[in-house]
DNA sequence: ACAGTGACTACACACGCGTATAGCGTCCTT
DNA sequence: AAGGACGCTATACGCGTGTGTAGTCACTGT
């Protein structure tokens, strides 16, 4: 998928791309060692012969993976320039690079396997937040990493929840058009706040009050009249 | 685990109980009925007695969550002042009730099965985006439902990839600690802009440039060079 | 020439799993 | 009191799957 012509591959660079595939369209379990041989052209035996154990060829494309977005995080780095929004080159090519793996992508980070993956992005994203730290006016309310975490899992959750948002936006994620569709909301949502500053401090205070002293009307009541439903 | 004693409810629900957990701990490749049947004190037969097969018991399974999850948003509905964030008794609420199916929900709304349960979620927040429009000065660069859609999945994106959550922020997203630290991290996020709607603008156009026409140097240069590792 | 090494295949094994079936006890209905 | 319906168990079947083993072929260094 990388190169244009997959026969170019060694073997077991075609296994594991094969694997890429089959394991994000189908999910770990249900991919087969057998289907991921047929899908490189070669004999199940071989599969085993390169990687060891279907475990071991998982976590070779997990390596691979994240061996693969650190290229493309450093060339980001190197290249963008720093809090400027006018060159979307490197992002434009990196997605068309991890195009035909968002899938796995996907799956990896939703199971948890991809922790490595994860916590690179979350750096990144640490590094852009101090950043815009800096012109900020308010302290922030929650520690700097903390935001970076929930940020990158929101920036990732577009890619995680693809079939959701594919249907509905009412195009698929993956081509041009639902792409353009979702950057723009992205982009829309990125740059407007959602809520004031004292809507923050009041919700902040009302989360506080109800984490101290557990109400006991209201918050019992919610349960209990959702118990009711729980009759069959 | 909603009634907290789980030998009072019928064997029917006990068995849905087991196999949310079951299929939430594990995933539902891995868990098999034979531990569901065994953590709900039955004999599998009994399982496929209720249910009929495997693939039912996990629709029923989503039809219990949708209908858990929509009873708690009718509640939020009617209780909830509109756009008033002083009142955080139902937030905590729901919360506390869909605690136990945390992970089931991240699996299933990330292997696409809980769409239902999204669209729903996804209304609800187009209600609540439809509010903040009014307030809005400029137009917004996409439409509502795309907009809602996306603030969905980010809103979801931290219990879909809490185990990386929990692992950033140093502590289980499930408890108490872990929850307040990302709920003050998320107020802050999204009370404040992470770009002006300058840079968004700029960034829009850059991304225009990039779709329209192909750049071929810079881009084809990313790619090559990234293929160079690809030596293995 | 020749052993050795590694890529690769074909085939068989063992086991876990979903599924199917037969049967038992109990409660409700008529 | 008969009898069916239902909740429930025990046991077995069959298939798919990951894994193991033996063997072939090609290439390399000595």
């Amino acid at each position: 998928m990388i190169q244009p012509d997959p026969e170019d591959l060694t073997a077991r660079a075609r296994i594991r791309d094969a694997a890429l595939l089959q394991f994000g369209e189908h999910g770990f379990e249900r991919a087969t060692i057998r289907e991921i041989a047929k899908a490189a052209g070669v004999s199940s035996g071989l599969v085993r012969h390169h990687f060891g154990s279907k475990q071991e060829l998982r976590d070779a494309c997990d390596e691979f993976m994240y061996r693969t977005v650190r290229k493309l995080n450093d060339q980001a780095r190197a290249g963008l320039i720093k809090g400027a929004f006018g060159d979307m080159t490197y992002v434009a090519a990196a997605r068309a690079v991890l195009l035909p793996y968002q899938k796995y992508l996907a799956r990896a980070l939703a199971d948890g396997t991809a922790a490595a993956l994860f916590d690179q992005m979350a750096d990144m994203t640490e590094e852009w937040l101090a950043m815009a730290d800096e012109k900020r006016a308010d302290p922030p309310a929650a520690g700097l990493k903390t935001r970076a975490t929930v940020l990158t899992a929101m920036a990732l959750a577009v890619p995680v929840l693809h079939q959701h948002v594919s249907r509905g936006i009412g195009a698929d994620l993956f081509t041009p058009e639902g792409d353009r569709e979702v950057a723009y909301a992205l982009l829309d949502l990125y740059s407007h706040a959602l809520m004031t500053p004292d809507d923050a401090a009041t919700a902040r205070a009302a989360l506080d009050t109800v984490w101290s002293k557990p109400p006991p009307a209201d918050r019992d009541a919610v349960i209990r009249s959702f118990e009711e439903q729980n009759d069959d």
